[in-house]
Formats: structure tokens, sequence, C-alpha cells
DNA sequence: TAAGGTTGTCTTTCACATAGAACAACTGGG
DNA sequence: CCCAGTTGTTCTATGTGAAAGACAACCTTA
């Protein structure tokens, strides 16, 4: 059985994981990576597996290998994204304002599916607004946003204020928000989202589901967050209080 | 149909395209979908491989299909469970009291790499205490822990007492705990935890990394922790105040 | 120079993905 | 009732993914 729901070629889920280590930084680039022979043991599949993605590192540029030398990680160079900028271009979003542009993908009614009307508090079936959009900065695309909202608020406003303002700017106008409440997840690219966020089918996304909640208690909007994790992080800040944590800080 | 080299199996794309088509209701589920040789016609592929996502339709519980009848979409709302147990399994944990097993895998002190060192503001290369655990409920690993500690607070206890009380715990037995910072994010299963945490390689993990201080605002513990996102997710209720988000509650 | 380790290249074998086709079993409408 | 249309089933055939192994070419170091 396929855990991961998304039957890519091992060759490639090889591919994927070097990958991400290599960009980390996992290997020093002065110190020879494993052999063929360990990275096949390590991971279980067959050499041959092994060099196909080795094959696509190389092509990446991503590694340097030479018959009976060895293969050495390339040199993080200039625009090698550590994982320090991650909390640098957080820190930018929230002390930028928010400097990014949305593009607005979808704004359609469409009937709630089970799991969407569970969220809404709607019956299965009925109209509500759904609209898809991906927020960018500088271009490079890092959160893929999916919304849902009962018709009857959705009817408040129309596409071109969806494209313009953000949602809850819009909902502010005629709701009282109270809380909202977050579940957070992993969840790998699928065929939809990975082009639109300009990552591979079966990289991994950071995964935020957020309910919202207005003054009555009704749920008044449903947002489905992907984020490039090399892009964007959620960060909290925890005080410890009497044995327990409570948190101190959130994003906006 | 797509030949950007994806890897994905044709039959697997032709399902991907349908569902959402399904989902977004753009059949009527009283009126007879196209057949298999219409489908096979439209995208270009054969009709064994359009019969193939159809019958992972079918088990989606999406459509139904009766030889000589045809296909129909079926209502709305009758959407498949899918992803129901992720809350389920968080409940549990949370009301059992975290009847969880730990089970300490590594336990050594090494020295510091350049990213540790940063973490726990240490120079690079100190010895740092080193422990890798895995937590498992009812015998199925959800959670995949590395700890690192400065050394000089490592050594007030040995490697039982990690095997038993929890890493906190012992802290508090000789430190005042003040807070901790929380960075979140998705990271693939490597070839070293996957097995750890029973899921493929390539698998998608929430990565949380959180780093704890001491009254004196000392690093005592860095955490790395990863989660089966099937079995664990990390839920944070948030309250709207004034124009912010501040958040309510988180987990310990 | 010699030895051992590393990548490059070539087998063989098996399983699966996909295409194409034919036929069987079944349903609904004229 | 019969027939056209639909899904179910079973073939053949080809290409790719993957494992396992053997050997060649090459580099580094003792």
């Amino acid at each position: 059985m396929d855990e991961a729901g998304l039957p890519l070629p091992l060759y490639h889920r090889v591919y994927l994981v070097l990958r991400q280590q290599v960009e980390e930084g996992r290997f020093d680039p002065a110190v020879k990576m494993p052999g063929e022979h360990e990275f096949a043991a390590d991971f279980r599949v067959s050499r041959i597996t092994v060099r196909r993605a080795l094959e696509m590192l190389e092509r990446d540029g991503l590694i340097r290998r030479k018959r009976g030398a060895g293969t050495y990680a390339r040199a993080p160079g200039a625009a090698a994204p550590q994982r320090d900028n991650l909390r640098g271009l957080l820190e930018n979003l929230l002390t930028m304002g928010l400097r990014t542009q949305v593009r607005l993908l979808e704004f359609d009614y469409v009937p709630a599916t089970a799991e969407v009307a569970g969220l809404l508090g709607v019956v299965p079936g009925a109209s509500v607004l759904r609209a898809v959009r991906v927020r960018s900065t500088e271009g490079v695309p890092f959160s893929h946003l999916t919304t849902w909202v009962p018709e009857d608020v959705g009817r408040r406003f129309g596409r071109d204020d969806m494209a313009e303002k953000p949602l809850l700017a819009l909902l502010e106008q005629h709701e009282r928000i109270a809380r909202a409440e977050q579940t957070i997840s992993a969840i790998l690219a699928d065929a939809t989202v990975a082009p639109r966020l300009q990552v591979e089918i079966g990289a991994a996304l950071l995964w935020v589901r957020r309910q919202v909640f207005n003054a009555e208690g009704r749920v008044i909007e449903a947002i489905d967050s992907l984020y490039r994790p090399d892009l964007y992080t959620y960060q909290i800040g925890l005080v410890r209080d009497g044995g327990l944590w409570s948190p101190q800080s959130a994003d906006s």
C-alpha cells in the first residue's frame, strides 16, 4: 500500500528526499557523501534507483560526481536557501506589513462536500462560495489558499473585492469576528497545487486549516492554507505557566 | 494529457482530474456520465486507464457504476470519509491523558554541528547531549523526537532517567523553565526516520522545532519533532483582539 | 606500484503501466 | 422481445520501473 497516496516512482521519491537534504546544507561540500551502495542500503532500494536519483541531482547542479573519487555536495552558493532566512522571510512579511501579491484563481459557488459542510456547519450539498488564491512575494508563490464561505455571507461581496482586499477585512465589514480554530499538519503537493506553488509533485507542504467564528459562534469562513516550507514557517512563542505551556504570540 | 515529464502514472492523473470535477459537482447525479470509451477518447488514453481511474473513484464513493446502465456521480454530500481520523486520534491522545509509550533510540554526547550550536547558543563542536526518542500509542509510532541539551545540563541525569520520565520534568528539577520558541514546518521522511515512524520514504511529516529557555534566557534544550500527519496535528485557538489575532491555547 | 573503494556500464529477471482489441453480461427503451 | 449501448472480463503486446549482480574504468592513498 502507498501510504503517501501519490504513486510516485521510487527513484523520484529518493530524489526528493536527497534534494531536500542537500538544499538544507546537510552534506558538507568538503566531505565525501555516502556512496551509492550505502545510499541503496539506507533507503532499502537498489543501486540503480539511487543512481537515477543522483543523476537528477547532478543535472540540477546540486552535486558533483566523479568516477573513482566519489560524490560531493555543491557549495551552498550565494542564492542558497538556508534555514536562517526562513525566519527572515516570515519577519519580512510581518514587518513589511505583508507586501505580497495575491492572485485569484477561482471564485465560484459550488455545492458543499461533506467535509466542507462539516467545517462550515451547513448541510452537505448547500451552495457555498469557494475561492482559491495564491499569495506571492517578489513573484515567488509561497501560499495556496482555498476559502469556503456560506452563501449568504459570500453574497455581500464580489469577485473584484476579493481580488483586492483581504477576505477578513471584507468579512469584518458586516460581522464581528470572535475567534478561530486552527489545525496544523503536513501534506504532499498534488498535481493541482504543485504548479501553482512552483514546487514538484510530492514535495512537503505545511498545511493549516482554519475555522473563523463570529460573535454568535457561527463559522463564517473556512480556510485551507498550503505553505511552501522553504519560504514560510509558522512561529509560536510559549510561556511556562504553572506546569503548563500557554501561547504567547502567533502570526496574524 | 500532460507530457511534462511528471512521473505520475496516467491512470492517477485521470483520477485526479475526474475526482476534482466530481467534487465540484460538475456531473449531475441524475444524468448518465460519459461512457468509458468517450472518456478514453477525451483524455486520449486507453479504456483500461480510464477504468482504473473510475474504479478508484468508485472506491472513494464518488461515483456509482452499473453494468449495462452506466456511470453516475453521487450526490455532493456523500463524499468518502478520508481524513476523519486526523482529529479523532488527536482527541484520543488528549483525553486518554497521553497514554503513550516512549522508546529511547539514542543517547550520546556528540560535538555540536553549526546548526545545533546556533540553536543551543554554544560554540560549534562543543559537546552536547543528543537523545532520539520515538513516541507511540497502542504500538503505532506517531512522533520522532531529537533532543539536544548542553553538556553541563545533560550531566545531571542519565540514560535511565530519560527512558522513564519526560525530559521537561528532568530539566525542571534543577532549572526554572521560562518560555519556548517554536517553528512549525513540513519535511519529507528520509531513510532514517521513515522506518521508525512506519511511513514510506518521501511521506510528508509535520516538523516542529522548539527552543526552551530558562529564567535567565539561556537555551536549556532544543527539540526537533517529526509527527505523522495522519496521527497527530497541531491545534491552536485564536481570539480576535482589536484587529489582531492572539493565541488562546496550545498543546503542552 | 598495488590495493581498495567509487562511479560507470552492462547483463537478467520480474512486476506493473498502457494500448488495443475482442467478447461476455447486463440494462433500458422502442 | 430485441437491440443498441454500457460496464465487466480476458486476451496479446510493448515500454518502463526496479532488483540483483558482474564487470570495467577511474581515483586516492598507503
